[in-house]
DNA sequence: CAATTATTGTACTAAATGGTACAAAATTAG
DNA sequence: CTAATTTTGTACCATTTAGTACAATAATTG
């Protein structure tokens, strides 16, 4: 997961995961299949045990909450000590050439779920009356999205826990609460 | 420039690059070097002829001119069309195998210089009065940033204009003004 | 222990990668 | 028109890529 996390799908070499792992090639391929079913089933793990902060963070009681977990959850993830810094949804195949399009559009679909999520906690929350009843809950879904997104971007490139979470801050001020 | 915006450095075949420039094989290296050089040639002629947005945007009177520019300007050049969506410094290289890591952070670097022109500009809006003399303006770029590159996963993702709009309207609610 | 089954290591394949040698062709210069 | 120079096309190189055949080894079972 980490040499994918690090190195990108196609970044990533048998060579280089087949070493991580600690087996070597025809174990990797009776155990997990082909290079793509095996980032397929990193991903899973991914989003499972990494990227449940944003399954957690849908729980919150108010949406300004909701936004104060996912953020700060995904500051915590990006930077987490042990992991390559930045999100695996996001830099696993970003851009690509074509034999890695299907894998491309897998982790898209991976973040719109994600999205899908907050668009709905967002919905219940206007019931609630906890956002107004004009909100748009697929825009603040986006805007709450392309934070964490971007955060993501500035973990890859190196920024800090303490960084990422001054952002967080910022984003909070604005929030509609 | 489009065949490394759109698939990234290392998605990027010579077969598809001299293809879509009409030009054969020893014809490009004639012309411009190696692949790392022919990228670094790209993202130059991009920075100048399509970043140029973030430029424009210092220039602006105030901080909320500024993000407002900046952030609409990136909602324009990453849905534009007869272009791929997204950025090409986010997207180009974001992460990576061994061989791409130095290309990797040029595009770091160049992501860094354009947060850099955000916290020069916002620390003359704090001598000017148009921020708080305490304002943190290395977190208000990073913050700035953030949501700019978020919106690239997005539109990498195939948000439409309309959506980042969206973003950039929620994002400037929360800016100080 | 013996026999079967599962696992592992070595060595390979075919295809694609970035990069180049070299000669034919087109262009320019005299 | 001829000669020098630049540009182009073909064909190649070494390396790396993902993926596999097969035999040796280890583990399990009766």
């Amino acid at each position: 997961m980490r040499v994918f996390w690090r190195n990108g799908y196609e970044g990533a070499s048998l060579a280089e995961l087949t070493s991580a792992m600690g087996i070597n090639r025809p174990s990797l391929y009776a155990a997990f299949g082909d290079k793509e079913t095996l980032f397929r089933k990193v991903v899973d793990h991914y989003n499972e045990r990494h990227a449940c902060y944003v399954k957690e963070a849908v729980l919150e009681p108010t949406t300004r909450r909701v936004v104060e977990r996912l953020w700060h959850g995904g500051a915590n993830l990006m930077t987490g000590r042990g992991n390559p810094h930045g999100c695996l949804l996001v830099q696993g195949a970003l851009a690509s050439g074509e034999a890695a399009r299907t894998v491309q559009r897998d982790l898209t679909a991976h973040r719109s779920q994600g999205e899908a999520m907050l668009v709905a906690r967002f919905h219940r929350a206007v019931t609630e009356g906890d956002l107004p009843s004009d909100a748009d809950t697929a825009a603040l879904a986006r805007y709450a999205a392309s934070v964490l997104y971007g955060m993501a971007i500035l973990a890859a490139g190196g920024a800090s826990r303490e960084e990422l979470d001054g952002v967080v801050d910022l984003a909070l001020r604005s929030w509609p609460s």
